[in-house]
DNA sequence: AATATATAGTTGACAACTGAACTATATAGA
DNA sequence: TCTATATAGTTCAGTTGTCAACTATATATT
């Protein structure tokens, strides 16, 4: 009748018990920290501009850089296998936000560059989407996200020493 | 000729530059870290046991939890829709290492449970999961873990605050 | 030059996810 | 009871991502 104490909602994080180890513990709530951004951005990134995050952070990278990026740089940069870049950027060639253009010293590779029309859409999503994450870390003190960012820093080290194991 | 200053290879993380704005570094970096260490666990616990990291996800979920548990709560511990764990539960149904089972009090549900062997298998798994994780939190002392996950702990909060607007 | 090996990118098969539409059963109200 | 609405799962199409095999071009060795 009455109980339903609702919002007892468990997730995948808080659900570690006292038992597990501290480090299998700040991993998993790793995990759902990273995951619950993500679905927000991809989610806001779909509805305000038909998009994805995927294509989102292609576009990103390439906007640093005029001159354009080889499919290899953009496969480091994304973190992603060269396959992955093979189809992102069909699909954004596709949409006119890139462009492949030969490299005239090395007739194996590409350099991809954002089209004109593939640099403003990127901005108009860049300033709005760095809202939604200025948002996420609102409530922290300045102090404290660079403390974050500082553990992070750590961890990924780590992680690169560890399987960085190239190729 | 020389030159080849080497190992100066630049990931999506580091490349924020310093216009960026401080939550936007975060949130690379978040991006990052989790990204490597999933990395690692999916690749070793391919080469070590031919599984995927979302399968042993899965399984972890129920693990815990012996009575079983219904599509939708695992749905929500996983993190990700309802027609993902219907895909992941025929795997692993398949697999011989979950069962569903008929929910006497509501003829919609299944009540998702580990097989001997699901948990067999699981078990095998977990103990050296474990270890690879603990490996990468290993240099960091246990204050720093406690205050990173403090830290994590407040952002995902928020975000849950955020977004989280239900269903 | 001839051969070996490395690198850039593509392809294809497949796993993991999402989102929306759909079926079946529950539950609340009139 | 009849009806409206909510909930549990499934299905399907489409995107993202991996991995391994493959083509083409570069580069290094002898």
């Amino acid at each position: 009748m009455n109980s339903a104490p609702k919002r007892a909602v468990l997730d995948a994080e808080s659900r570690a018990t006292g038992a597990d180890h501290d480090a299998l513990r700040v991993w998993l709530r790793l995990l759902a920290t990273t995951h619950g951004i993500e679905t927000l951005v991809r989610g806001r990134l779909q509805a305000r501009f038909g998009t994805t995050l995927a294509r989102f952070d292609y576009l990103a990278q390439l906007e640093r850089v005029p001159e354009g990026l080889r499919m290899r740089e953009l496969s480091e940069r994304l973190m992603v296998t060269g396959g992955n870049v093979t189809g992102l950027t069909d699909a954004l060639e596709d949409e006119g936000h890139v462009v492949r253009e030969a490299e005239p010293d090395d007739r194996r590779a590409f350099r991809v560059r954002l089209t004109p029309a593939g640099r403003r859409a990127f901005r108009a999503m860049a300033s709005e989407h760095e809202r939604w994450i200025v948002e996420v870390f609102d409530g922290i003190a300045r102090r404290d996200v660079a403390q974050l960012r500082e553990l992070l820093g750590r961890v990924k080290q780590k992680v690169r020493a560890i399987g960085g194991g190239r190729t």
